[in-house]
DNA sequence: GCAAAAGTGTTGAGATTACACCCATGC
DNA sequence: GCATGGGTGTAATCTCAACACTTTTGC
């Protein structure tokens, strides 16, 4: 879009910019985030979350969905921004200022894809993270923060759900992310009250009584007392 | 810090990195931001929140606090992360990627300084602000939507209010950021209840019935409870 | 029949709202 | 004396937290 302006060689130096993508899921009944080993660089060999550089005339957003897509396949999804980390210390070789992401994908994605980059991928518990590198392990932090925040005044569970789900799955969601046991009568209570679901004709037959299902009435983000 | 490395000429180029502030004050009953007119430039004539390019070496919060001293005088601030915004669009002249900071002034700063850069320097009303440069109407939305946000659930008037204050005056300040009024009772009851506040043994004389002085107890930002 | 998850109401405590009158001062 | 903002309490309502038993199924 703004090729024909020429890259800034008049200009003073500025620190380069990148994205990284804190992409949390459930699974297994325990919260977990996507994790690449790096390949090369000071931190060849650690652990980081997904990212990538910003190209001059690409909104940091569309670089942390595209990227995201390349590295794990993953289109559909709930994508917000977390915060910036721009210490110049963060990474010893060279000043780069990273806008994080926070991303939500529903239960098991499918995510084998692979990337020159990276040598490996994988899912890590949130309670029990290696090591990153970089300074992503106070981003890590502060994107689980984010989460248990947003819980509680929004609707974006849905991100983290399939299409259909039963009343004990929602409320598993939710005692795993805030870390706590809820009161099942409370947690209907409250949550059939909001309006936000509606009950499906159909029920999750499982090795115990049969669950109804429910489904989202709105599946985009919406302010809402929840908790 | 970095110097030893050089600016990666080798690598592909990056956007430029810059930050705005967003610095909000009370004034005569109103909420007012600071706005700078720009000098040069396709948006030149035009206000703006006061920034700068973020060099190599520093950190994008470490810029904002020495360009707005630089540029205003105000020197001890609340001053946190708003967000980044990096349309390629919002600067036509090269691609530049903000990160915008919100910023909190106690009332009437004295803040005449000059800069080069900037012609003028001025207070608006954040309701009436003229129609200003780059994407900052955007800006000044979000971060007055964070004010607000912040002002339920944070300590954070403290840094709009001079070291004593009376409580007429504090729930001024709620009642002009959240644009309604509120019940004087209720309020006093609730927010002497937090235990905030320390009654000095002072009382401000005025038109009226002398008011009695609160000072806060702590002036550091903590999450609270309060409306 | 038994283990395991689903489903369902009530009560008490605490928090929030609504509401009206007297007080101290400057002019 | 009057206009103006300061100061104070109570009752009704709502919200939140605590709490136990019955149902349905697979094995």
């Amino acid at each position: 879009m703004l090729a024909h302006y020429p890259p800034p060689a008049t200009q003073s130096p500025s620190p380069l910019v990148a994205v990284d993508v804190v992409i949390f899921t459930i699974d297994a009944g325990a919260l977990k985030a996507l994790l690449v080993e790096v390949r090369s660089g000071p931190f060849a060999g650690r652990w980081a979350f997904p990212g990538g550089r910003v190209p001059v005339g690409e909104a940091p957003e569309a670089t942390a969905a595209r990227e995201l897509r390349a590295q794990t396949g993953i289109g559909d999804l709930y994508l917000e921004q977390l915060r910036t980390f721009g210490e110049p210390a963060r990474d010893p070789h060279a000043h780069v200022v990273s806008v994080a992401y926070f991303a939500l994908v529903p239960g098991m994605g499918e995510t084998q894809a692979h990337h020159p980059k990276y040598a490996r991928m994988q899912w890590f518990p949130v309670r029990a993270l290696p090591s990153l590198a970089y300074d992503h392990n106070a981003v890590a932090q502060y994107a689980l923060g984010r989460l248990q925040a947003k819980l509680a005044y929004t609707n974006i569970v849905y991100a983290l759900l399939p299409h259909e789900f039963t009343l004990g799955e929602l409320q598993e969601v939710y005692e795993t992310i805030r870390g706590r046991r809820l009161d099942r009568r409370n947690f209907r209570k409250k949550i059939l009250a909001l309006g936000l679901l509606r009950a499906l004709r159909r029920q999750r037959r499982g090795a115990h009584r049969p669950a109804q299902l429910y489904a989202f009435t709105h599946r985009e983000p919406m302010n809402i007392q929840m908790l």
